[in-house]
DNA sequence: TTAGCCGATGTAACCGGTTTCAGTAACCGG
DNA sequence: CCGGTTACTGAAACCGGTTACATCGGCTAA
């Protein structure tokens, strides 16, 4: 048995409470008294119980982060850039995945009691959980998902790149265009999906592009569209991703069968991960990274100075062009 | 304020105990008193408090995972394979990357003060630290480090791997080969140098490889080796990194230089990161996911089945040949 | 009828801290 | 020399649960 504060009192010959001040470095104690403490506290290998202390002070100094997967680049990327500055704030950070888990909502609500606020990434939890979680006191910040009443949220923006993304198709002279995964699978593809769709109306294209939805954003399912396409023979001018993962799934199987990128078809992405580098995937980069940490500076606002009045952050996004959609093929060094 | 086991017991004109009783499914309650404790915590809205379960119950039914890092995508997929196992088996997951942070050791101190037990990546906390928790009765888990005590450990074979790809590579005509990576940095990068010296070695060959140390596993520590040797034109006939992003960085920096790979020089990784696949990468693919599922399971059994003789899992890596070190490039589908 | 047992419930002591409030001793100025 | 501060310290109430043990009413068997 680990030891505790009542072990460290008697053997200090102090009581409980002197004990704990010294602890907690509040003021008000004697030096030599502090000594006797520390030195009792030292000869046991005293720590103070986390838990006694989050009961007593009733908060649990850790933020959770819910998230659907993060076997692909880009939510690792957000955890990762919330991780630090949680960690920073001096918060631990308790992380729950609700990848093909039935039970994901009472998953949520178990983590939510171990915290005192949590992070929400994308469609992993309904609107109604969302809502009563905030209403019995979790602190909440949305990623990558609509604002619900007065949530907190931060976004990337998605409108104005799927705007950019597709003047940059048209200028390379497509004409028909497929936007590949369901806007009903997640806000964001949701968005970019219409982004496009009211792009294309608006640069005054009589073409509208057509909607091909896949069941996840996979490689697989890129592939399964690329061969899917190529057994009837009916190839767009230009595949829209809705993620580089699809996107990258879908050039292989067209570089496989031999079609020419961009030549015949052209191909894009959303989200710049590492391997759309190396593929010369054009793509839609967003700043992973600070989404997690806007969205963990957020939650410690709401925590620790109890802010009110909602806030909902859009982050910027960049468009970056690479060989699967331009024919001046542009080199990337590093 | 949230309710507490005393409003409803009151509600329900029980006692605590009884309230506790129903909470845990517990045996020996009438239906009848069942039933107005239940219509009394749903009147309430009443969620028992897990803080106070914990400090009851002396359990935090929650786990760590410590981690250098999440960019690269290797440690990303061990923690998924971990949280998948870890909520699997109801408990809660806290991470902690220690990347770049001075106070590691004290953050992992901390960390442990707030689960049952927790697993460790790599060398993000010295020997000493891992033995003095282990001793304070948190259960411990080693990943990609060499077992320390009676410790529990989760490897990937490293010096097969480095046997079966210096062998290929000997194949391909191979005479000198450079090692990338620092041995001082990681254990694993360690036994990949080690396995690579004395696979050649043994293999007969009279070469020994040359050492080049990076100060970190990345793309652009890669570029930078490449970038050196093209300077002074020194080139072996094959590069052997210590992970795919130093390869990818260096592969990518000797591609615009217009070398041929792997006509004049060979280049290969470690890891079989998704890029890997897209840039043409050989490799060795290592079961991200079943070490980090694995480590769960261990650290489970040292928890609920208070397992004591320590246990060393050494799982097993494949070699994946690819275009960067090899004349007859395999396509690849899918 | 009554000793003995059993199932259902309550009482109260924990778990390990924080914090309020009261008490005590030393020190102050008058 | 004395009342009033002031600076430390300790006793005890709390935080919100679990659980060992006591209690009590009703039932069975002698």
């Amino acid at each position: 048995m680990l030891p505790t504060i009542r072990d460290v009192a008697r053997q200090a010959g102090v009581s409980i409470a002197t004990v704990s001040r010294v602890m907690r470095e509040s003021e008000g104690v004697r030096d030599a008294t502090r000594l006797r403490v520390l030195t009792a506290a030292a000869e046991l290998e005293y720590t103070p119980s986390e838990l006694g202390r989050q009961l007593a002070e009733r908060r649990h100094a850790a933020n959770g982060i819910v998230f659907p997967d993060l076997s692909g680049p880009y939510y690792a990327e957000v955890v990762l850039g919330y991780e630090a500055v949680a960690a920073e704030l001096r918060r631990s950070v308790l992380i729950l995945s609700t990848h093909g888990r039935s039970d994901a909502e009472t998953a949520v609500r178990a983590m939510a009691g171990r915290c005192d606020g949590l992070v929400i990434l994308g469609r992993t939890v309904s609107d109604a959980a969302v809502l009563h979680l905030a209403s019995r006191g979790t602190k909440i910040v949305l990623v990558a998902r609509p604002p619900i009443g007065s949530v907190d949220s931060v976004n990337a923006e998605n409108r104005a790149s799927a705007r950019s993304l597709t003047e940059h198709l048209l200028a390379e002279g497509v004409r028909s265009l497929r936007f590949v995964g369901d806007p009903d699978s997640s806000p964001d593809v949701a968005e970019r999906w219409s982004g496009v769709r009211s792009a294309l109306r608006h640069l005054g294209s009589d073409h509208s592009p057509e909607l091909v939805t896949v069941d996840e954003l996979s490689e697989a399912s890129g592939a399964a569209v690329a061969a899917a396409a190529l057994a009837t023979g009916d190839l767009p001018d230009a595949f829209v991703c809705a993620n580089d993962e699809v996107a990258l799934g879908l050039l292989g199987r067209l570089k496989v069968a031999g079609v020419d990128v961009p030549g015949d078809v052209m191909v894009t992405g959303w989200d710049d991960v590492m391997a759309a580098r190396y593929a010369g995937l054009t793509t839609v980069r967003q700043p992973m990274r600070d989404i997690g940490a806007t969205a963990a500076r957020l939650l410690d606002e709401l925590i620790v100075h109890e802010r009110t009045d909602p806030r909902h952050e859009l982050l910027p996004t960049e468009l970056v062009i690479r060989s699967s959609s331009s024919s001046a093929t542009p080199k990337e060094p590093k």
